[in-house]
DNA sequence: TCCGTGACGCGAT
DNA sequence: CATCGCGCCACGG
């Protein structure tokens, strides 16, 4: 499952971003967002600062929140206030085989 | 095995 | 817009 997610965390590409929920889904598990975020402090390597929460407002909390901050308006991603303009700047996955057959029916 | 926890999400107040 | 409550879920104690 973790694999799942982070291949998913993985497809986001600089200057974008992504939600928990949103990534949750696209790996197929709907009602993973916390799972989600097991997978970003479980595994090194992945733009964790790409993952927003819901509505684009940073989550997190203490220093990680400023350092998130600072790498995605490094990126281009533009604040408004406390979150982002998602309509802009979230990522839209891709559905791909193994999520839908994972959430087949 | 039960219980608390948390970078969640969403509707109601 | 700020809070609250409830549903979800894998982990760790």
């Amino acid at each position: 499952m973790r694999a799942q997610i982070a291949a998913r965390i993985r497809q986001v590409p600089h200057g974008k971003v992504s939600t928990y929920g949103a990534v949750a889904r696209a790996a197929g598990f709907p009602n993973g967002a916390r799972q989600v975020v097991m997978t970003l402090n479980g595994t090194v390597g992945l733009p964790w600062h790409r993952i927003v929460g819901a509505g684009g407002e940073i989550k997190t909390r203490g220093d990680d929140a400023f350092e998130q901050r600072m790498r995605l308006e490094f990126e281009g991603v533009v604040f408004r206030g406390r979150r982002i303009n998602m309509s802009q700047f979230e990522y839209k996955f891709s559905r791909s085989k193994s999520a839908r057959s994972r959430e087949a029916r």
